[in-house]
DNA sequence: AACATCCTAATGTCAGGACAAACTATTGAC
DNA sequence: GTCAATAGTTTGTCCTGACATTAGGATGTT
């Protein structure tokens, strides 16, 4: 009732319709033209009103509810959820998490090698005994300030890579530029004391508090292709993320 | 091709045909029957082996896909992805986390009370000034073990709570008791050391690691019901998930 | 005035069809 | 033998239509 939110939907877009709507809404809500709390028109009427059918409707609030911008009530209707929520998280390396931030990250690349696997590393990525990998372990800084000490395992089997490379762009951009297309990643989220090691590279005092994050991920042929062990500075980087009820 | 994969589905069963789906073909996937990395009839097939119209199919699968266990590729088909990936993160409380387990959890309530917001609540509940909230403080063991201490603030229009009950069940079952429906809940992930007040309570040093969490829930009205924050034991839990990229 | 009942509006589920786009593998030409 | 065009398979998108289920208000009765 009494929200328009004129969208415009461009048949001619390469872009599926269902997403066009997504993006429109997403933006009203972000923009501010739709309040939070506010009703949205029911599904059959907003789908009239942009000349769509109601499944392709439904599959872009769908979307919008997942993401947790909206949430549906049988019977009522549509509300947007208070804007005060945040992004889940999603599948992306810190590299294009600080970038879209508008930050500029730097690495040093600490070790750089391309060796033979040690059990640990074949069991994480389901390698045939002999299998050989690059590893290597980065520093990231933002504004000249240590943030994260990263240690990576990546097989070799998919694209080649070298130390340069990897000072000069975030380990998934070589990836995709490999041919990878992520699908998915398994991660564990703790935390530890500084080490001996890590404190001095990190600027921090030994004992001081640190994230802890070790990552798997997996590409759309099933391969696993990356796992590491990443340490933040706890006083810098924390995990956010919206858990939607299914 | 080769899969039959003889689900039944009820279709006199109040459960949605398209979940009956996804719990049939999970289940197969956790007991072997699927292996990693097996390809999967294509959609049209599945959907006539069961009777189903593509539609519905499409839908199960959809669902599977964004839970980890699928991968689809166009023009090839649908593979069952690694046995290995874990459960993605869910909205629930950790109480429900270690009953799911087997384990026994137990609460100590150390402070109970029923005050006025101050304002760091107000905002984080979006509540107007001069509402009331519980706030009590939590201490859960798991056999005899300390393991997290937890600080809530809970508004109080919604479900009246005492000490006792705290005690005895888990926050997220009281709520969901007095009618509460969890839609979404906002959580940040991080990490610090044990200062004078934990480290005795978590029976651990003064100045070893901690997981934070803070957390606040929405229901289905999109009211805030619940903020609070948590800390563990960095050597006795940590956050598992799992990210797929849309 | 309090309660139970009916009605309405909205989302939830399901069907069947059509075409588009992407990937594979085969076929054909050079 | 190598490369490019082509055909076939499979998922991706979108449509129309129908009925079920739920929440909440309106209505009527006691």
């Amino acid at each position: 009732m009494a929200n328009q939110l004129s969208l415009s939907i461009d048949r001619s877009s390469p872009v599926p319709l269902y997403h066009q709507v997504v993006q429109g809404i997403e933006a009203a809500i972000h923009s501010g033209i739709l309040e939070p709390g506010s009703r949205l028109d029911n599904e059959i009427d907003l789908a009239a009103q942009l000349n769509l059918s109601r499944p392709t409707m439904r599959k872009a609030m769908d979307e919008l509810v997942r993401a947790g911008l909206l949430v549906r009530k049988r019977g009522v209707g549509t509300q947007v959820v208070s804007s005060q929520v945040r992004r889940p998280l999603e599948l992306s390396s810190l590299y294009d998490d600080l970038s879209n931030n508008g930050k500029k990250p730097t690495t040093d690349v600490l070790s750089f090698s391309h060796i033979e696997a040690d059990a640990a590393t074949l069991t994480a990525l389901q390698l045939p005994a002999g299998s050989k990998v690059y590893h290597f372990t980065r520093l990231r800084k933002v504004g000249g300030k240590p943030l994260a000490l990263m240690e990576n395992w990546v097989r070799d089997d998919i694209t080649s890579m070298d130390e340069a490379q990897l000072a000069k762009e975030g380990l998934y951009a070589i990836l995709r530029r490999g041919g990878v297309n992520f699908r998915l990643a398994s991660q564990r989220i703790g935390a530890m004391i500084a080490n001996d090691y890590q404190a001095p590279l990190l600027e921090a005092e030994v004992g001081s508090a640190l994230v802890t994050m070790e990552r798997t991920a997996v590409d759309d042929t099933g391969r696993m292709v990356e796992t590491g062990h990443h340490v933040y500075r706890a006083d810098s980087y924390s995990f956010e993320m919206t858990l939607v009820q299914r």
